[in-house]
DNA sequence: AATTAATATTGACCATGGTCATATTTATTA
DNA sequence: TAATAAATATGACCATGGTCAATATTAATT
């Protein structure tokens, strides 16, 4: 079975070996070939243990790669909470942006947040859509530092943010004729958004 | 092959009728079970004909997906087109809750959408991202003519409502804690949004 | 009508994610 | 430590989407 955060006793070194050595594998095959590319026999066969063996760790591959994505989100998100927030809409979107181009960098990777960033439709809200959840608070922060809009709360204004950030990825992966890099697109929106009740 | 719109000679009866016979199996099958329920092999069965058949006329079976449900969805638009534009924002959003309603009825739908909505990685633009376009189109023609906003470009302010109905669907199918429907959410997004420059 | 070319259909086969009864190992108890 | 219970690991097996060389049908050409 699957340990997440505040399960019963999830001990039992042998099951901790495993589970590295599982996650290890993965991280070495994505790493050369890219999470599209992920096969769970590949990953078992690499970890040398058999494929039910796998699935006695994790649900299923979404679930390995949930937490393999969200390891990564929540580094950019520890990235975001050193800095100090930025002082205008062109750093704010500046900042977000490696994020975002590391959320693109595959289209599967794309899709699988996509899917996982609403909580799983389960009981239990997964690691994705915690970084999504965090990702709110952050971005919450910066804008209340900031020079934005106090009309509206702030975390109002950050799940839009949000909202308009995965518009933008989308819109990103559209056909030939779309060339509009993100971040400008993203400028678009949230020029509107964020400096509403216009200051000069 | 899939015969697209603006493509070569799709003409020959027989071909016509094995596609007819599909999407009709599809359907039948769709209505009693759901969309997510429905197996390639049932509808080759239910439909007589051979698997590879069905791949003859429909990449996959997320074609012949997304060719149905951009039916419905067009359906809806078609509506939206009929009828007079919304003269405030709660009939707005009333307006756009039977599609939102559609669009969230099973997962697996709305997985679907989401996946397709921001058009195939591809060269060609697939049946729902063309809705949505269409969408922006609608939606633009409502803001245009109802008391919102002319401080921002139609279009950009139509995207951004899609923008906050997606991220609303999506949060719809968050985990038991969130009980706000959906409208009542879309309106705390979009009263800033399409509000702002408040008139009294 | 007969021949040929283009198009459509077939179904055995493959790739890959996922299941589950059984075997093995670890923890607990007598 | 031996016996027992609980937790883990195993791999044959299944479900399902998708492929492709071979076959059959329709259209075009003589």
């Amino acid at each position: 079975m699957l340990y997440s955060s505040g399960m019963k006793k999830p001990l039992q070194k042998r099951t901790l070996a495993t589970r590295a050595k599982l996650i290890d594998a993965a991280e070495k095959i994505i790493s050369s070939k890219g999470f599209g590319a992920l096969r769970v026999e590949e990953v078992v066969k690499t970890a040398a243990v058999a494929k039910g063996t796998f699935f006695a760790h994790f649900h299923d591959k979404d679930a390995l790669m949930d937490l393999i994505i969200s390891g990564e989100i929540d580094a950019f998100l520890d990235g975001f909470e050193q800095k100090a927030s930025p002082e205008d809409l062109d750093a704010f979107i500046l900042h977000l942006l490696p994020l975002l181009q590391f959320m693109t960098r595959e289209r599967y990777v794309f899709d699988l947040i996509l899917r996982h960033s609403g909580a799983a439709a389960k009981e239990e809200i997964g690691p994705i859509a915690r970084t999504f959840e965090r990702q709110v608070m952050v971005l919450a922060q910066w804008i209340s530092d900031g020079p934005f809009r106090k009309d509206v709360s702030t975390v109002i204004l950050a799940e839009g943010v949000q909202a308009f950030a995965v518009q933008c990825m989308a819109l990103h992966f559209c056909a030939i004729n779309n060339e509009m890099p993100m971040d400008t697109r993203l400028k678009l929106y949230l020029e509107p958004w964020l400096l509403c009740p216009k200051a000069p």
